[in-house]
DNA sequence: AGATTCCTTGACCGATCGTTCCAAGATGGT
DNA sequence: ACCATCTTGGAACGATCGGTCAAGGAATCT
């Protein structure tokens, strides 16, 4: 059958990406993306062509999809880089609470596995990572911004953080931990900002 | 040939151990762990008894032989949690320096992939986070302790900070960076204890 | 020395992996 | 109405997966 496309695209990335979320780049074979995107071989290799590149376009959806969300969250509180974390974390947490999708985030997975993804992808999830530490980075320059030298370790830090949630989440870790792991990482934003030097004289 | 053993049988399960903590569970196939142990199947699952029984072996070792390390470090320095804290990060962060050993930590790499390991295995390594957490919490009791809730929380937040140094570790992060993110660390754990309300009375 | 027990090697099993290919049917252009 | 184009489902490919098994040599015991 069949002679223009009989699915949505963008859908089936969406569940596809799903399952890499779930499972991991190796362990989500092309019969289990094949039923979890209700796709026949031939309409995936034809639309994304290959497991690797799918891969890849998964990537890419997750990185669309919540880094949005996250640039949004940090924008928001713009000027103020401790409410701007919050919010980044409460995303980050409303993601990991939410039912309707896989424990722990795509990033952190592949970034975990990286070292046995083939060259290129491998590549693309640290770029992935260096996106996501930038956008951080821009959150706390501002008014009662850091030195730069400490803003890019605490951008570093948050970034580290937030790969850490989606590992103990994977672990079984409750909602209440994850927060409290989360408003520790906060408060450190916090202190280091108040105790910079340069404010302590203008304060 | 043979008669009775021709190997050692730690030394293997050294071997079988690193391959698990380069590659992950499902990537480690028996023809790569032979290759690595230098043992056939036989001996394989004679020993050890198949995949899952090894790899649940390995992740033991692993827990002993680092854990020790751990537990050395944050003893020494008893009574003074920062200082121990400081030691525990010391050790995570020479491990991952070390360029005979896999980048990461076996121990989280298995965490990120626990909703994918065989039941057994999963709850396994829940616990040897949990053994982890309560060697971290154990250390932040003494004189300048904070409340047990707090230090419960910090406990979390340490156990948290080390899986986020074996992700980026593996996605390529320099050691001034992963050394950055333990330093704001443990300028959490200070400004934690430093804050509470007890000792701040006491002070 | 002979019998027994154990270990190792390597072939082999069915299952599953990612990938390729093709026949069949549906669509759009002319 | 016809043809070129495209999509689809499924068969089939070689490779590799975890696991099993039998043959045969080495060590131990009586």
């Amino acid at each position: 059958m069949s002679g223009r496309k009989q699915f949505d695209v963008d859908t089936a990335l969406d569940q596809a990406m799903r399952v890499f979320w779930e499972r991991g780049y190796t362990d989500a074979s092309l019969d289990v993306l094949g039923s979890a995107t209700g796709l026949g071989r031939g309409s995936l290799y034809g639309t994304f062509g290959g497991k690797d590149a799918l891969f890849r376009q998964c990537l890419d959806r997750y990185a669309s999809t919540y880094g949005t969300r996250y640039e949004q969250a940090l924008t928001t509180h713009a000027g103020d880089p401790v409410r701007a974390i919050e919010a980044f974390f409460d995303v980050v947490l409303a993601r990991i609470a939410d039912p309707s999708v896989p424990a722990g985030c795509l990033i952190a997975q592949s970034a975990a596995q990286a070292p046995i993804l083939k060259g290129d992808n491998s590549a693309h999830v640290r770029t992935l990572l260096d996106t996501q530490r930038r956008r951080v980075r821009t959150a706390l320059t501002g008014p009662s911004a850091a030195p730069e030298e400490l803003a890019d370790e605490l951008a570093t830090f948050i970034v580290a953080v937030n790969q850490s949630l989606a590992v103990l989440s994977r672990a079984g870790a409750s909602d209440t931990e994850l927060r409290a792991v989360a408003r520790l990482a906060c408060q450190t934003v916090a202190n280091t900002l108040r105790a910079t030097p340069e404010h302590a004289a203008c304060d």
